[in-house]
RNA sequence: GGUGCGGUAGCUCAGUCGGUAGAGCAAAGGACUGAAAAUCCUUGUGUCGGCGGUUCGAUCCCGCCCCACACCA
């Protein structure tokens, strides 16, 4: 009988996840991964809410600070990543613990994806070339041409799901859904889910307050710094890219506020979606 | 005070050659297995500023009034 468990601590961002997560580690004494697709960058910092310094002293935390923007991260790379270091946690400890609003990076580490092949970096180069200059049409066209299964039965009104299709389609000569089984992986240890929720006008009110804090700690100061990199994947991020527009002189300052916002509530009602399919425990 | 231009969905506006109206954004709901703070889908009844007039019928034409903006005094 196994007894090492991960407690995942999960829910939308501003609902209070940093503060519960450490104070639960250092009831069990132990480390938390971070389950956050952009607190794992050094150079964000202020725009992405991270545990502050004082916070990181008091427990370990994996997956802060531990890839650079530069770096390709994904919820592949963070499944490998996190399973890895839970099974070094559980050499000194029963219980890890989880914190962070990445669903996917979640469902990843719990329940494990499909194993596709790598995908060829020319080939990806490629094809997103090729649709930044032919557009959508071009792309349907070319999956009802290469990969017929998913044209039609996959999501065909979403460009990235069918970049990655034909991605994997070129690359491997398969079908995307012909790897995707969805049988989920065993872990060799229990994971407990626990979903924090507050009411939705509380939490709007924690974004709002919470996007004034950051704007007064410096925020554009340090989106200025990062400016040259804001093409890079890690820096489609709200917080960073409303400003890049404000420094392109497409909107004012203050409308850039407002659009992180507003952009913040979207995300977080797009996690409240995400994890009322995750089954809480412990029941509240 | 005069002239002009407006007043239509929470916001910005389109439109109806007269048959009670529709886009974007917001808002709400949802999907999501290597970009996931990303990407995508669904949902539109509102005294069409007010009161009269013309008309079978007015949000649309006419008159008066109210409000906003601009210009002239």
């Amino acid at each position: 009988m196994n007894t090492k468990t991960c407690i995942i601590i999960s829910g939308p961002t501003a609902v209070g996840k940093t503060s519960y997560g450490i104070e639960l580690a250092l009831k069990y004494n132990t480390h938390i991964i971070s389950a956050d697709s952009r607190q794992c960058f050094k150079e964000l910092n202020i725009g992405v809410a991270k545990p502050s310094r004082e916070q990181l002293e008091k427990v370990k935390h994996y997956f802060i600070n531990s890839h650079s923007i530069q770096e390709e991260v994904n919820s592949k790379i963070f499944e490998d990543y996190a399973l890895k270091r839970v099974n070094e946690i559980f050499k000194n400890n029963d219980i890890a613990i989880m914190v962070g609003g990445t669903g996917l990076y979640i469902k990843a580490f719990s329940e494990g994806l499909d194993d596709i092949p790598a995908i060829d970096e020319n080939i990806r180069k490629e094809i997103n070339e090729l649709y930044n200059s032919h557009g959508l049409p071009w792309l349907k066209h070319e999956i009802e041409m290469k990969d017929n299964l998913f044209f039609l039965n996959g999501e065909m009104q979403n460009p990235q799901r069918m970049l990655r299709a034909l991605e994997v389609k070129l690359s491997t000569g398969k079908s995307i859904l012909d790897f995707q089984t969805r049988k989920k992986a065993q872990r060799d240890f229990a994971i407990k889910n626990v979903v924090l929720e507050l009411s939705r006008e509380q939490l709007y009110t924690n974004i709002n307050n919470r996007v004034d804090q950051m704007m007064e700690a410096g925020l554009l100061k340090e989106a200025e710094k990062l400016f040259q990199y804001r093409h890079l994947n890690a820096l489609q991020t709200v917080g960073y890219k409303e400003l890049f527009d404000y420094m392109e002189g497409k909107t004012s300052l203050t409308e850039a506020i407002e659009e992180i916002k507003k952009n913040t509530r979207h995300y977080a009602k797009r996690q409240v979606t995400w994890f009322k399919k995750v089954a809480p425990w412990p029941p509240i």
